[in-house]
DNA sequence: GTGTCACCATGACAGGTGTCATACGTTCAG
DNA sequence: CTGAACGTATGACACCTGTCATGGTGACAC
């Protein structure tokens, strides 16, 4: 055989991040190669350890896991993906799959199930989580675009039209349009109240 | 010397409960007595095992941290608590050590001070996050009245002028110079980020 | 008893927000 | 090739929001 599954763990709570690295490490067959605290630089020690399995959180500083399971899916194909998140979203892991993970696994299931979950992933099986599994297919579809996405994303952080006008280079016109179009998609009267109900979905 | 550190871990996300008693296991001179999810049950372990520490989470089902510290120290102070939580706030760290409890870590340190943080805890020293102590005598006071507080809560919820001022017996206008008020104590220009602001304060 | 403070109110104003109608270019599926 | 969907843009309108000035009440403290 190849020697040991080699592991990098994306993770931005210190804490759990050290945890998770001491319980994969205690399996005779992985090795953890390096443990990081943000997409941008799991990224890069992807680009450079090129390691079998990638696990990552999804909310994370500068990058989030969907975005760095995407880059890592089309630039190294060969390391596979494994999510692993707090939040039982149809969307998230919709978007999961679709970014080429291979794994989505719930931060509330058994620690045991976790370097189970490193070995079938590193070998290509998918591994989800079934009661999600059986959700995405009656889950209702996220009607934002791209656009209306990022914008509505931003405002619900507390960012003005003036400013996501000025740091999108739109007409502050356009960026309340696409707030109109979301806001009225999500059956919401406000911005905020539209961000917290598409955040709820997971489709933030 | 008498033995190993027993010790009891309380914590409710099930992955990070298992890899912290993976992280603790690894230490020659500790021993993970058992680990609960909840409060409740967590309290009825050391009833039992009466162990030298008890790493409890604050935000948990049934009972918090923080009225399980408070039960321990009462019942069984023997028993030397530490508690380990994602959340900076001096009101929580105050209350922490009101009742009782020997330790307050952050979830976003790193993980290799945790076993340090148990044998010094266990020793009876207290160990509290050097930020956070400071920060507990500098601690703003809550500049906001009963009304304005009451009034910032319920818009930071989603609800409106008109719906606010309908529900309190009070004009719209009322309502918008209570905003105001907090708005202008908080320094913050909409109502969504002083709510924020005070949340993350505490002070609603 | 005279301040001070929380509470409540009104009116007015500037600026922000959500909506609507309309329009143009691009891309991609049929 | 045509239409649909998307991203972009403008202008105009009604309404909401935050601010300010100003004033009234009652409670409590000095």
């Amino acid at each position: 055989m190849s020697g040991k599954i080699r592991v990098i763990l994306a993770e931005d709570q210190t804490m759990l991040r050290g945890a998770l690295a001491a319980l994969l490490s205690i399996e005779p067959d992985i090795e953890v190669t390096g443990t990081y605290p943000d997409g941008e630089r799991a990224l890069q020690a992807v680009a450079q350890h090129r390691p079998d399995v990638l696990i990552t959180d999804i909310e994370m500083p500068k990058m989030t896991g969907l975005e760095l399971t995407a880059r890592v899916h089309e630039l190294y194909p060969e390391t596979r993906v494994l999510i692993l998140t707090t939040f039982a979203r149809p969307g998230y892991l919709r978007r999961a799959l679709d970014a080429g993970a291979h794994g989505y696994l719930l931060k509330d299931r058994p620690s045991e199930e976790l370097s189970d979950a490193v070995r079938r992933v590193s070998l290509g099986v998918r591994v989800v989580d079934p009661d999600l599994a059986t959700e995405i297919w009656s889950a209702e579809k996220d009607p934002l675009t791209e656009r209306e996405r990022l914008i509505l994303r931003r405002a619900g952080d507390g960012e003005s039209t003036a400013e996501l006008a000025k740091s999108l280079r739109l007409s502050e016109g356009t960026v309340r349009n696409y707030l109109s179009e979301a806001i009225s998609k999500l059956g919401a009267s406000t911005r905020f109240e539209a961000a917290r109900t598409a955040r709820m979905k997971g489709w933030l």
